[in-house]
DNA sequence: CTATGGCACGGATT
DNA sequence: AATCCGTGCCATAG
């Protein structure tokens, strides 16, 4: 072997392991500009156009959905099903993904097609039939976001019963962005407190203004509404000022985000999930059902045409050729290596937080990447890499970043929260403490100050006492 | 005097 | 090696 060879040949490997790092710490987006430029620069790879049915391993049929396949393939055991997803636009409507680029700005719901975004969110817990409402109704949204329809027409066009329209209904308002759907700004505000309401606290009297008192708090009539709620003056400013702040009343005017959020908390926010879990209510138990997003609907293969061509070449244009035959095949590897991982990643991640999945944060168990690269004989860094940048869909729709499977103190705050919530008057951080190690939190006082920062959660002094009426 | 927020240090995590 | 997080000490506000 020539010593040139030996060399691209080395070269090859650690770019190999280069490669392989750097496709790891992609997020969907990026890795799909990466495979698309891969896929036009190298005429060796070549895409292999086909779907198949993550579960069933059947090929799909070139258009219509099948996200949980509707062949009833019944695997029972109480493991999650984790699967590497062929792209996730189930409804696709043309090529979205065209070379308009980043260019004019981060893309926003905006310039995304709404019905398809919201759609593409809901898809996975309905059957045809209620996708199709889904999408029924969503066409009818006007440009704030809202419904123009009545519920009752969908029903009669499809000839179903109302109840299952509101079911769908429902999951669109719990989409993303929340409260679309609605239909007024009063609806779309009690799906969001609804929603803010499982994460967060919100103050007493949010609600109640909402409900009772639109009209008087879009003309700032507080004392008026103060009077009529029976309830002090600055309890209702209080309402209205975490109002303006943290909801909006026209979901579809996406200008949500980037106000006066404190730098703490509060995930940016990601359009595109990497992983989407999901539950499969399959009769008895509720099986989770993740899929790590590839955005391909096919598979990459070496192109079978080039390797011939390769031996009818001639020899000067032969070299460039088997360079390019080495990348393709590189590349084809390490996507492989860097879909492997995330899936056994996902696996791990998914078993040990299922609680957390499917009832919440205060049930989140306080893991560290260091602990899942041990259980998975691997290096720190490449977990670090997996979990960076990446966000996943939860089942009632949230998408919160990977890293948030790895938050050291979400559980103590939630419960912090849920105390704070529950306890009358209000206490003291150090009275805090106090019962959170009653619970089985050692925390400092200090620190309970931290997580009510995080959370939000005005000090004691400012606190109203809970609403008692 | 008590309750909190700020700063900074040390150990854990990445 | 760089960063994050919990915590202690101290100043300040009520």
């Amino acid at each position: 072997m020539l010593p040139s060879q030996m060399q691209s040949l080395r070269h090859v490997t650690t770019a190999h392991l280069a490669q392989t790092m750097t496709l790891l710490s992609l997020a969907v987006d990026e890795l799909r500009q990466q495979i698309d430029s891969e896929l036009s620069t190298n005429p060796a790879l070549e895409m292999l156009e086909e779907r198949r049915c993550p579960v069933c391993q059947r090929p799909l049929p070139a258009k219509g959905p099948c996200p949980v396949c509707s062949c009833p393939n019944e695997v029972d055991s109480n493991d999650p099903i984790v699967y590497i997803s062929p792209r996730e636009d189930f409804y696709s409507k043309g090529d979205m993904f065209e070379d308009d680029d980043f260019k004019d700005g981060p893309s926003t719901p905006d310039n995304e097609d709404l019905p398809t975004y919201v759609l593409k969110q809901i898809v996975g817990e309905f059957d045809k039939n209620s996708q199709k409402i889904g999408a029924f109704l969503l066409v009818n949204l006007n440009e704030d976001g809202f419904l123009k329809i009545e519920l009752i027409e969908a029903a009669r066009y499809f000839n179903v019963p109302l109840s299952q329209v509101e079911r769908v209904h429902q999951a669109i308002m719990h989409a993303d962005p929340p409260g679309v759907g609605a239909r007024n700004p009063k609806e779309a505000l009690l799906v969001q407190i609804e929603m803010l309401e499982e994460t967060g606290i919100v103050p007493p009297f949010v609600k109640l203004v909402v409900e009772e008192g639109m009209d008087l708090l879009s003309r700032h009539q507080y004392s008026t509404l103060a009077k009529q709620l029976d309830a002090s003056l600055k309890q209702i400013k209080l309402a209205a000022t975490f109002i303006q702040d943290n909801l909006n009343p026209y979901p579809a005017r996406a200008h949500w985000g980037e106000q006066s959020h404190h730098p703490s908390d509060r995930s940016n926010v990601f359009h595109q999930p990497d992983v989407i879990i999901s539950v499969v209510n399959n009769g008895k138990e509720n099986r989770l059902f993740v899929e790590v997003i590839l955005p391909l609907c096919g598979t990459l293969q070496i192109n079978p045409m080039f390797r011939q061509a390769i031996r009818g070449a001639e020899e000067d244009s032969r070299y460039d050729m088997k360079m390019d035959l080495e990348k393709a095949s590189l590349f084809v590897k390490c996507l492989q290596q860097r879909n492997h991982t995330m899936l056994r990643l996902m696996q791990q991640v998914v078993t040990t937080q299922k609680e957390f999945i499917l009832h919440g944060d205060k049930h989140l168990k306080p893991i560290t990447r260091a602990h899942i690269s041990k259980e998975l004989e691997v290096h720190e860094s490449t977990i670090s890499r997996a979990v960076a940048n990446k966000a996943v869909q939860l089942p009632n729709g949230r998408i919160i970043p990977l890293a948030s499977f790895f938050d050291r103190s979400l559980n103590i705050r939630t419960v912090l929260k849920t105390i704070i919530e529950n306890e009358p008057r209000p206490l003291s951080d150090t009275e805090l403490s106090g019962l959170l190690v009653k619970e089985g939190f050692e925390v400092a006082r200090r620190t309970v100050a931290k997580y009510r920062a995080m959370e939000r959660i005005l000090p004691a002094h400012l606190r109203t006492s809970v609403v008692r009426k």
